[in-house]
DNA sequence: TAGATTGTTAATCGATTAACAATC
DNA sequence: TAGATTGTTAATCGATTAACAATC
């Protein structure tokens, strides 16, 4: 008895799951139904160790000399990282990336369903974009217990995402999608995940001053 | 003689470095002239001997009791980074996303200056986004050098994700930033960073999974 | 001086890769 | 059967963390 382990799979592999889907999709999509490790780790310049490892976290057995029966390791990927089912989601902040994320169609095969989004601005709130509602802030706690939203994804400047981020645990979310700069403070029963695009632009940076200068 | 080494830094550190330029720069516009590590480590949530290190990565000394001079470790960091001079960048594919980019005035204090942009659908071709001309593919390589752009910014769907890189490439384009899902292949005197929204979402759906299935 | 803080060397931890046994 | 391929254990590599010496 007491709390378990909670088994933690390490980032990186998870993190390369959704490239293994999108080559497994489209060799589907082809008809192929059974891919071995060389081909994948060939495909995606990963190494055939690697891939296996990868591959066996979601719970996938291979035949040797086959490889892996493609439906099912589709099926092991997203039933391991809960694309199986679609999770229900709300916005907050329309501007001009939330607005591209409530146009994102990709999402949906991600295992993400974008239901609805907020805004402070009178100019916005009361339109449609991309085909789902923009209400006030005052509406969020009501209508993301309505609509059982799980995760919600921030895209306001970071001056507000703290406060929004407040709200959002308040109305019962239960993961955070933040794509502002701040470090979010949220109880240990909400996940965030932080996607920053000037972290990626640092090491761009880096690596295009590094080509530059030879010295 | 024979090739250098190229000294290479820790990805994660250099991942790092933009969260401690924001902190800085706060920190600065405050009038606090010198800061400690402990400060530093305790307000982002790291641990301090990761924060020393990073730092030290980018040529800053600190001084013992005292810690480090704010404004010269935030040129340092930007030094480092190439973020003491604008980088030239263009963009393909005023999408969504794309425009979202151009509209983030954000880059600018981060080194990247994003000059122009270019799409193929001819109903915004010679429009203006955000401040910024929408040329068609056909002007790109000309253009390119005119501005002596280095940095390419690639939005445009999959499917037309190798091809521009291709035109890129040829152009002169010495940094790939890529928000496609697609592997792309470049030559070696070519740098690509990519961001995938997806495999950031892959992590955040396994957690919530977690928190969510106590099993 | 005493003590806070930096800088560095050594130990730990975790992910990747190599070696090899198992199997269809 | 032979050989290609999986699955796993051990070795390596790199990043983080701990211990401690240096210094203002």
């Amino acid at each position: 008895m007491g709390a378990q382990p909670a088994k933690s799979y390490p980032v990186p592999s998870v993190r390369r799951l959704p490239l293994y889907l999108r080559l497994l999709r489209q060799l589907n999509a082809q008809g192929r139904d059974a891919v071995s490790c060389t081909y994948i780790a060939e495909d995606l310049g990963l190494g055939t160790v690697q891939v296996r490892k990868d591959l066996a976290m979601t719970g996938i057995v291979g035949r040797p000399k086959v490889g892996y029966p493609v439906p099912a390791l589709i099926d092991a990927i997203e039933s391991f990282l809960g694309w199986d089912h679609a999770t229900v989601a709300l916005l907050v902040g329309v501007g001009g990336l939330g607005s591209a994320i409530l146009g994102y169609e990709d999402f949906k095969s991600h295992g993400l369903n974008i239901v609805v989004a907020f805004d402070v601005d009178p100019m916005k709130i009361g339109r449609r974009v991309h085909g789902k509602d923009v209400l006030p802030m005052e509406a969020l706690a009501e209508r993301a217990a309505q609509i059982r939203a799980l995760v919600g994804i921030v895209t306001v400047p970071a001056a507000a995402a703290q406060e929004v981020t407040g709200q959002l645990v308040r109305a019962g979310i239960r993961a955070i999608w933040n794509f502002s700069p701040v470090n979010l403070e949220v109880p240990d029963s909400v996940v965030v995940q932080n996607v920053r695009f000037v972290d990626s632009l640092a090491v761009l940076s880096q690596r295009l001053n590094q080509i530059l200068t030879p010295d």
